[in-house]
DNA sequence: TATATAGCCGAGCGTTCTGGTCGGGTATTT
DNA sequence: AAATACCCGACCAGAACGCTCGGCTATATA
């Protein structure tokens, strides 16, 4: 089992696109300041995740990523699974051959644990994070920091225009 | 957070001593025959185990490991955390400063998930693991094995006997 | 007292993964 | 035509794992 930044990156940035669908496809490039996590790495991430068809890409000028599914269908599990962290506890992928073929003294235990991990992020879909009120704190704080840098597309004209 | 097989081993290790534990010290030689475990690795697990205050040592011949506590006092998640495998999920350590000072848009799900983790192998003894029929009967077959193999010192005098 | 046992300890090593960079594509919009 | 932004493969340093090896020290037994 391992649990690294490589799976938070990939249920942050998921949960970034599910805080801000409603502005149409996402671009990485947005995510990443946001998220403060490279580019070139989001980039890899997000090949598996439109592989394991938890988003789908738009090319070109304004394009970016969108959920595939509504954020109440995805869950962190799944998140995790597709960037090839496996949330398995046990050695033997569940296969009871851990020790010389056969079951190992321990294994009923990482299978228990496996359950308990398990169902605990399948119990949490993407949509469940969104309505948690510290997200959408964060979520608020990231964006005013973001439009405050340049990110902002109406303030930068505005701003341009002020200057002309 | 990681959980691989050094904090397996460590725990059937321990497990390993429990269940023998009315033979007195128990070498590492025989753990390592009986679990198939690497006998030097087993060295480096056991100093930290004792660091940890977890295991107490017998040297010299007869000599090996004892618990140093009832086995009802000795919770899984104490000799995973005694290997040096966190089972912390979040990247801060719980300090919420994941990201650039701030705390990430996912900090509280992977303390969440750090506490049901934790929770789980934290309610989970030696003893409570020795009382499993389960660990009962793979700890019956594994004695089997290595009395079989020339492991059992009354069996080889017998054997040496019978050939004079 | 000599020898064997078995705990102790540090150095080193191959492999795998992480987290990341770089350079170059290709599709699409303006 | 140019800019955007997805796509893709190669490459890299660093860290950890799992393990080996060699040599040491304490202790029991012959």
């Amino acid at each position: 089992m391992r649990l690294t930044t490589k799976g938070r990156y990939a249920v942050t940035a998921m949960l970034d696109l599910a805080l801000h669908a409603e502005r149409g496809p996402i671009s990485l490039a947005d995510i990443s300041k946001r998220q403060e996590i490279s580019l070139s790495y989001l980039e890899q991430l997000f090949s598996r995740l439109r592989q394991s068809g938890l988003v789908s890409s738009v090319r070109g000028p304004g394009g970016g990523y969108r959920l595939a599914r509504p954020g109440a269908e995805i869950c962190v599990a799944e998140i995790i699974d597709a960037v090839n962290e496996s949330v398995d506890a046990t050695s033997c992928g569940g296969n009871s051959d851990c020790s010389a073929g056969e079951q190992c003294l321990t294994h009923y235990l990482w299978t228990d644990l496996s359950h308990q991990i398990h169902g605990f992020l399948n119990g949490i879909s993407l949509a469940d994070m969104v309505a948690r009120a510290e997200v959408q704190e964060v979520a608020r704080r990231q964006d005013g920091r973001s439009a405050a840098l340049g990110d902002n597309i109406e303030q930068k004209v505005a701003i341009i225009g002020g200057l002309q």
